[in-house]
RNA sequence: AAAGCAAACCGGCUUAUCGCGCUGACGAAUACCGUUAGCGAGGAAAGUCCGGGCAACACAGGGCACCGUACUUCCUAACGGGAAGGGGCUGACUUUUAAAUGUUAGCCACAGACAGCGCCACAGAAAAUAAACUACCUCAACUUGGUUGAGGAAAAGGUGAAAAGGUGGGGUAAGAGCCCACCGGGCUGGCGGUGACGCCAGCCGCACGGCAAGCCUUACGGGUUGAAAGGCCAAAUAGGCUUCACUUCGAAAGACACAGUGGCUCGCUGUGUGCGCAAGCAGGUGAAGUUGGGUAGGCUGCUCGAUUCUGACGGCAACGUCAGAACCAGAUAAAUGAUAAGCAUCCCGAUGUAAAAUUCGGGAAACAGAACCCGGCUUACAGGUUUGCUUUUUUU
RNA sequence: GGCUCCGUAGUACAAUGGAUAGUAUUUCAGAUUCCGAUUCUGAAGAUGCAGGUUCGAUUCCUGCCGGGGCUA
C-alpha cells in the first residue's frame, strides 16, 4: 500500500461499523471539523476514514464534493501521522458554514491528526 | 463602429507531483497484490413538468365514473414537444380626408355560449324570456305659464367592462331596418385547397351580449406500480397454522354440528353428537400457501443505444432513408480529484505613442455534479463566436 | 427515488371572483394613575415571486421559489 494512497479499505463505509463509531466513540472539537475517533479490539493494520458535509449547511452538491476531496486529500497527504497505523475508525464532520481553502485544512488536519495520536496513546 | 433584441453554437488549454474508479494485457494469477495501457460529468448532469423504453403484477368485451389534451396538416417510439400552414390581435410602412386592401415584425391554452344549468358587484330606466320609469308625439277633458286621462312608438336618457348592428340619407304627427346606400352579420350554393380555411354568386333587414383558466358538451387518449422494480447467491433465525400426498401408531375412529368472539378467514372458548372398555380422537416426512422471525452483504439488472460523427439522396421544414466510420462514465456512506506553475480571454494601473503594438504588476473567470436509459419542456448561467432585425454616430 | 398537501400583518387564523383584504394578539403614540398593570382611544403593519384568463383575482390557470407530511 502506497504512502498516500486512499482506496477503499481506507474508507469507512460499513453500516454496522458506521454505528458502532457514533455509538462507542469519543468525539471533540477542532474548527472547522467534529471528530470523532473509535480504536476497534483487534489491529487490522489499516485506519478506517469517514468524511461527512451536512446537506443543511451546504445545498449545492458540487460545494459538499468540493469540501469532501478537499478534506480527502488532506487525510491522504498527512495521514502518516498516524503510523504505525492501528485499526482505527474516525469520522470528520464539517461543520464550518463557508468554503475554507485547502492550505486552511491542511493545517487543521495535521493538528487533528496529532490530538487524536496523543488521546490513544494515552487510552492505551 | 457602438448599443439593444431574437435565434443557433461554444462553455478554457498545457505541464509537473501525489491520488481515485472501471476495463484490457502481463507477472505461477478469473476475485487479492504489483506493473502497464486506455477511458472517466453537463448544456443544462438540475427541477421532476410531460412522453416512451425496460421490468413486475393485473386484464373476455362493453358502459359509467375519474384524469388529461383541444385551429389544421404533418414529424415522431411517444408526447402537453417540434415543423409548416390557417385565423385573430397589436405595432410599423405604403396608400388615403379617414378607413379598407397590401407588405412586414411580434404575440395568441385558438373546439363548442341557438344541449342545458349558473354568474355578471357598484352605477344605471334597463344586465338578457327585452322594457316598469323620465322625456317625445297625437287626441280628449278641465282650463289657458299647466294638470289629468286614452293612445302611438321603441329613437333620446349624467351610467357601465359590456346597452341590443354602425354611419349617412329618405320617411313620419313623433319615430323606428319602416325604406335605401356603404360597412358589419347570418343562411344557401358553386369553385379552389388533404385540411383549418379562402374566393365568388344569390338570398335574408338581421332583438336574443360576455364568462367554458364556472359546471358542462363534443372528439381523442389513459390498467397499476417503479431499478429501493425484478432475478440469483451467501449469511442468519424459530418456528406456528392451513390444505394436499405418502407413511407410522391403532381393533376402529383419528370426526361432525351449533353458539360466542371477529369486518372476513384461520384460530380460540363453550355446548351437543359420533367413534372407542378407557386414556383419548394423534405422530412423522414432503410440496404449496399464509403468518411470524431473521438478514441489511455480494452478484445481476448496468450500459451498444429510437447512440455519435461524416457524406449522399428525398422533403419548404420538423424529419426520414442509405452508405461508411467510431465505442463514448458506470460510482454505490457514492470515483471522475488536490496542489503548484504557465498560456490564452477580459478589466485596472504603469511604460510607450499622433493612435497602437510591446513590456511589467495586480485582479476576474459563471450556472452547476451522472445514480436504469432515452426524447422533449422549464429554470439557472461569467464570457465568447456567428447570423438576422432595429436605433445612433462617422466616412465615401 | 416516488407520491401528496400547504404558503395571507411579527404570531395564530378569516375572507361566494366584487367597495379601502377582516379578527385576536403584538408594536408605537395618547388618555387614565403619584408611578406601573388593567382599561379606553388612535395609528402602523400582510396575500411567496413572475406571467396569463377576466370588466375585476387572496380566490381560477401555468411556470418558478420555499416549507411540511406519507412511503421504504
Amino acid at each position: 500500500m502506497g504512502q498516500f494512497s486512499f482506496s477503499k479499505q481506507e474508507r469507512l463505509y460499513r453500516k454496522k461499523q458506521i454505528e458502532e463509531l457514533f455509538q462507542k466513540g469519543s468525539s471533540f472539537y477542532l474548527n472547522p471539523f467534529k471528530i470523532i475517533f473509535w480504536l476497534a479490539p483487534g489491529s487490522t493494520g489499516v485506519n478506517q476514514l469517514l468524511i461527512s458535509v451536512s446537506k443543511k449547511n451546504f445545498k449545492k452538491a458540487t460545494d459538499r464534493n468540493t469540501i469532501r476531496r478537499r478534506i480527502r486529500e488532506a487525510y491522504r497527504l498527512n495521514k502518516r501521522e498516524l503510523e504505525p497505523a492501528q485499526n482505527l475508525s474516525i469520522a470528520y464532520i464539517y461543520t464550518a458554514r463557508e468554503i475554507q481553502p485547502s492550505s486552511f485544512i491542511h493545517e487543521k488536519m495535521i493538528a487533528s491528526l496529532k490530538k487524536i495520536k496523543g488521546k490513544c496513546i494515552a487510552a492505551n
